[in-house]
RNA sequence: GGUUCCUUGGCCGAGUGGCUAGGCACCGGUCUGCAAAACCGUCUACGGCGGUUCGAAUCCGCCAGGAACCUCCA
């Protein structure tokens, strides 16, 4: 496979030349959502960030398997009085069954992620499909000795694997540290120190969701699934692991610890990690209660929003910022995009209905090597974009009969932006439905806008403007070209 | 308190030693019957103070401000 696609790796912290272990194959896990709330702002950011680099990977020739885990089981609640879960606290609240809760905002996360154009991945495998593999994990580790039963639930030996490997070398963090900081948490006392971690948790009775175990009735531990389902499904050893910053530690470094405990090597090559989406300078997050949700954006309907945002400009804000910056919401950013995309998409249009001369004055050579540069360089997505947009004054400039191409050109040109708008970044317009009523619809329309020509041939402005002014009124834009007439309702 | 990171023009956002992206907004011009759209142009920044260097937004130090993680989090 030909190519100089980099990627930062959090684990050497610098930007590596991406090697899959297997020649054509890449595999990669990426920590998907909890699904007991919709989706907001931030849970866009690593679907669209890994969306991207599926997409790219893809391209680049090779097969791919994407594993985004759902997790409906397992976390625990730092403020719940008794280590009750997050899904089964939802479920209490809404007198649901817990996978009644799951399937409910699973629906809703995968309609979310449709509407932004995000791919389904290969596999999305739920933690609780997964019981007996994470058992069967429990065991493995504690085969090796990397963990001890503590009245019914077992823990993860930290000072032990810490003595024959590194625990901390993802974070960065040394254990000395994390013994002064780590907080009181519920069950700390069943620990032999404090930065333990729960690999399997003894269910107290009120516990709805608990599977039967050789130690308790309980359930796995906060981060044991995707320990246990990226080695179901992607081997002992796979190339890329990805989630959001904010996982890095503990639950990143932990599955490291896991795995490597179990399996006794290294599981993951790259470690990728995507920004935080901030709200006036600060992460948007469910715990802080400032988020603002998809389905709000594209209704519009949150305080904080100025107006409804189409899925397609939320997409575009976010691959307008590489993807390890923090990217700060604000109306203004979102209609920059809003406009901005329109621009790049018009143009992608006006591309299609370009006719070619016997000679190009615009300079296409390059365009796709600049393109497939930025995107090598560890997903530069805002670099690849600013070399469209440099394309796109050029599709204008020809479109307004200033500026020539040839055939060649126009045909390289064309395949560029197919392949980067559309296959690549996964920008599309917003879907026309293509059918016989839509069809007399445009022709209503072109027939209006002859009349106004005509009206115009006739210099009757009165018609004219009037048809201008009352299609405007409608929603409708009125470009008036060189020799053609675009339009497009708003 | 510990660890890591950030600070770019009106706004967003690239850029890791010289060639100073791109988008949005603003202003001026071209085009247009008038507009809109499009095109051309203007404005041209790197938190502060030192240092390294022929040369720094880019490297080093200090200071200021901010963030993430240390608890579930994308």
């Amino acid at each position: 496979m030909e190519h100089k696609l980099n990627i930062y790796n959090t684990l050497s912290r610098k930007k590596e030349l991406f090697v899959p272990i297997h020649e054509k194959n890449v595999g990669m896990y990426v920590c998907g959502p909890t699904v007991y709330g919709d989706a907001h702002l931030g849970h866009a950011r690593p679907a669209i960030t890994f969306d991207l680099l599926f997409r790219y990977l893809k391209h680049l020739g090779y097969k791919v398997r994407y594993v985004r885990n759902i997790t409906d089981v397992g976390h625990l609640e730092n403020d719940a009085d008794s280590g009750e879960d997050k899904i089964a606290k939802k479920a209490r609240l809404e007198q649901l069954e817990p996978m009644e809760v799951v399937q409910y905002y699973l629906n809703r996360y995968q309609k979310t992620m449709e509407e932004l154009n995000v791919l389904p991945p290969s596999i999305e495998p739920h933690a609780s499909g997964h019981i007996i593999e994470q058992i069967e994990f429990v065991k493995k580790i504690k085969d090796a000795g990397f963990a001890y039963e503590s009245k019914g639930s077992v823990y993860f030996d930290v000072e032990k694997y810490n003595k024959e490997h590194n625990y901390g070398k993802l974070s960065g963090r040394n254990i000395d540290d994390l013994l002064e900081t780590t907080r009181e948490l519920d069950g700390q006392e069943e620990k032999r120190k404090s930065f333990d971690f729960a690999l399997w948790k003894k269910a107290s009775s009120e516990h709805i969701m608990k599977w039967p175990s050789p130690w308790s009735e309980g359930f796995p531990g906060w981060h044991l699934e995707c320990s246990a389902m990226g080695t179901k499904y992607l081997g002992e050893e796979f190339d890329i692991h990805g989630g959001g910053m904010d996982l890095v530690f503990p639950h990143h470094e932990c599955e490291i610890a896991q795995s490597t405990a179990a399996l006794g090597k290294e599981t993951v090559k790259y470690w990728m990690h995507n920004n935080m989406i901030t709200i006036n300078g600060q992460k948007m997050g469910k715990s802080l209660g400032n988020f603002i949700t998809l389905d709000e954006f594209f209704e519009g309907t949150h305080s904080s929003l100025e107006k409804a945002y189409s899925p397609m400009t939320i997409r575009f804000f976010v691959l307008q910022a590489q993807y390890r910056s923090t990217v700060d919401f604000s109306n203004e950013a979102l209609q920059a995009s809003e406009k901005g995309l329109q621009r790049l998409l018009e143009g992608y249009e006006r591309l299609q209905k370009l006719t070619a001369s016997a000679s190009s004055t615009v300079d296409v050579k390059g365009l796709r090597e600049r393109c497939e540069k930025a995107m090598q360089d560890d997903l530069n997505s805002p670099i690849a974009i600013s070399h469209l947009f440099d394309a796109v004054t050029s599709i204008n400039t020809i479109s307004a009969g200033s500026a020539t191409i040839n055939e060649e050109d126009l045909l390289e040109l064309k395949e560029v932006f197919s392949l980067f708008i559309e296959d690549i970044l996964g920008l599309q317009a917003e879907l026309e439905t293509q059918n016989s009523t839509n069809d007399a619809y445009k022709s209503a329309i072109d027939l209006l806008l002859q009349i106004r020509q005509d009206a115009k041939t006739n210099k009757d402005w009165a018609t004219s403007d009037k048809i201008r002014n009352e299609l405007a009124a409608l929603g409708f834009e009125i470009k008036d070209g060189k020799d053609n007439v675009e339009w497009n309702l708003k």
